[in-house]
DNA sequence: CTGTTAGCGCTTTCAG
DNA sequence: CTGAAAGCGCTAACAG
């Protein structure tokens, strides 16, 4: 292994100059750069991660807790890890995976062990228990997800009351006067509150506003018979134009079997907007009209704050919560306005 | 931070033996045994990474190459990357993750950084310009994929020619009598060779034992009116009751929709055979039978071979190059036997 | 069975 | 503008 120590030597300088050519954190000369550089290049140098870590207290490592857990859905979670490894990229870090089942002991390793300068948590609960020990790490935290109460740390997420108007607003424009919504399994509904919650408060106002009726069907069993029963929910409850709003991503798959099944179609014969990432909803016949998780945009937004909250010179944001602006595409499943 | 000077001072010892305590690596006596522990408990004391790095020379990190880069297909990439990390963990490692959109500059990194202890790399293609360059590195590499030639690297990956013999046999058992593969398109066949050909090569060898025919439709366009001219020559090839293998994850959906669309129900009129993710056979209807990419069995079996080449006790496996048996799943698509 | 000590390769004072 | 030297926190000889 080639070190400091030997690129100094083939420089004719001193380690010290060595680091500093490569930090940049003191005047060099051009001649001694050159000589530097030269011998860099020539050796092959690279910095030993693990010495620099110990002597700057800073690992160049994000870590990124990823909801990889039994029976968590993980469609859609791709765009934000590989948006995460990105951005980290753009600013000199790397990314280590922690997997969500390990809970909080993850979070104490990642930071006890100096494995990370910052962690990015995703798919967090309304009353989650790794809340209260992420802030009390040493590093910086910054939540994918709103909890219930987010004990000062940042936090970045869709915005989803949004969510739930942009998708009511749509189905009262095109001309719905009842929509129903389809919800969450019992399960789901009791650990992840929140997002179901703010969702179907931002449909409720909506609907209020443009006094349209709005049903909510839930909770959604996972199989296939539960959706056959809740589709016929829906229909009974929709008359027969109904608008319907599909927020839960598992569920719009087979709720637009059941339709099609029933010789319903989307676009057609009903309205349907599905809270959905957009290659999903490319990907079905029909394409659905759909509410996007801007999984990029969130990611992109939460990484910016890390960096500011990792930078001395900057300063946090002001605002310890950041909503980002979901984008409703309208695609074959949605009637055209009456 | 609290070190293993700290640890030694509270339980009376030296720092070597709050060392070994840890390591395991020479006799303590149990009362020193339980000072140590002890002291180490109740100062939640956890050692520095990068400390332990630089005087073992073992960074407890396993750097995993993932297959983002623009416009590449990563359907199906979650459960490798899950088993991989699962499997780290387990044998008390981190997953430190790159993208391959760095290319080799991410691999000399890895290494030359001493950032990991090994490598995984998925998404290897025939002609790899990353193959030479890995098995110069200091760490050990392991692919996940076989390129024609490994350069003397492990290699894991799914019996693709197996899984050519699996899906015609299916057809050919179900008595299909003439098969067409619906194949890749253009610039894969050209990237991936190696994959496209081997499954090619399987599904030919059982069509020839099997005395069926088989016809390959290639190259098949990403998009919509280009799955539907294949469709076309498929049903022109394939007469009236064809037996259809898509080895292109790609197109199993649109080749799905286009059959569907003209009146043809796979499992009814025609048998339809997917080399598809378990996940994907199912959500869709009706219910693909598929040949699956057993992420799990290969991930699991890689780190395996993995974590042998990193314990210098056990010798590496003499194969080269492993390959996972695909498992066929019966499920609608495919007529019950004549 | 335990302690002492010499690094691992780098950053960053302190001196010049 | 550059060099010398003191650690960062840990492991692993070496010595008893």
């Amino acid at each position: 292994m080639v070190t400091s120590r030997d690129v100094a030597r083939a420089a004719g300088v001193s380690q010290s100059t060595v680091s500093y050519v490569m930090s940049g954190r003191r005047p060099i000369s051009a001649e001694t750069r050159r000589r530097v550089e030269a011998a860099i290049e020539q050796l092959t140098y690279q910095p030993n991660a693990g010495a620099r870590a110990l002597a700057s207290q800073r690992t160049q490592v994000i870590g990124l807790v990823v909801p990889f857990a039994p029976g968590v859905d993980t469609t859609g979670l791709l765009p934000f890890i590989e948006t995460i490894a990105s951005c980290a990229r753009a600013a000199d870090h790397d990314v280590l995976l922690v997997t969500a089942d390990e809970g909080s002991a993850g979070l104490e390793r990642l930071a006890g062990r100096s494995l990370c300068d910052a962690i990015v948590m995703m798919d967090i609960e309304a009353d989650d228990a790794r809340i209260p020990v992420a802030s009390a790490l040493r590093v910086p935290v910054i939540l994918i997800g709103v909890p219930d109460d987010s004990a000062g740390l940042h936090c970045v997420d869709l915005d989803f009351p949004l969510a739930g108007r942009m998708a009511v607003d749509e189905l009262a424009g095109i001309g719905h006067d009842r929509i129903v919504v389809v919800g969450h399994p019992a399960e789901v509904v009791k650990r992840d509150v929140n997002f179901v919650r703010r969702f179907h408060r931002g449909a409720a106002d909506a609907a209020d506003a443009r006094r349209v009726a709005l049903h909510v069907v839930a909770p959604v069993p996972p199989d296939r018979a539960g959706i056959e029963a809740v589709v016929e929910q829906v229909l009974a409850v929709g008359g027969d134009r109904p608008g319907v709003v599909v927020p839960n991503s598992q569920a719009v798959q087979p709720v637009l079997q059941a339709l099609l099944d029933r010789g319903l179609v989307p676009g057609r014969d009903l309205s349907l907007v599905a809270l959905w990432p957009d290659v999903a909803a490319e990907a079905v016949t029909p394409a659905v009209t759909n509410v996007s998780l801007e999984p990029r945009d969130v990611s992109r937004r939460a990484m910016q704050t890390l960096f500011q909250l990792l930078d001395p010179e900057q300063e946090p944001p002001s605002e310890l919560v950041q909503l980002i602006a979901p984008r409703l595409t309208r695609r074959r499943t949605t009637l055209p306005p009456s």
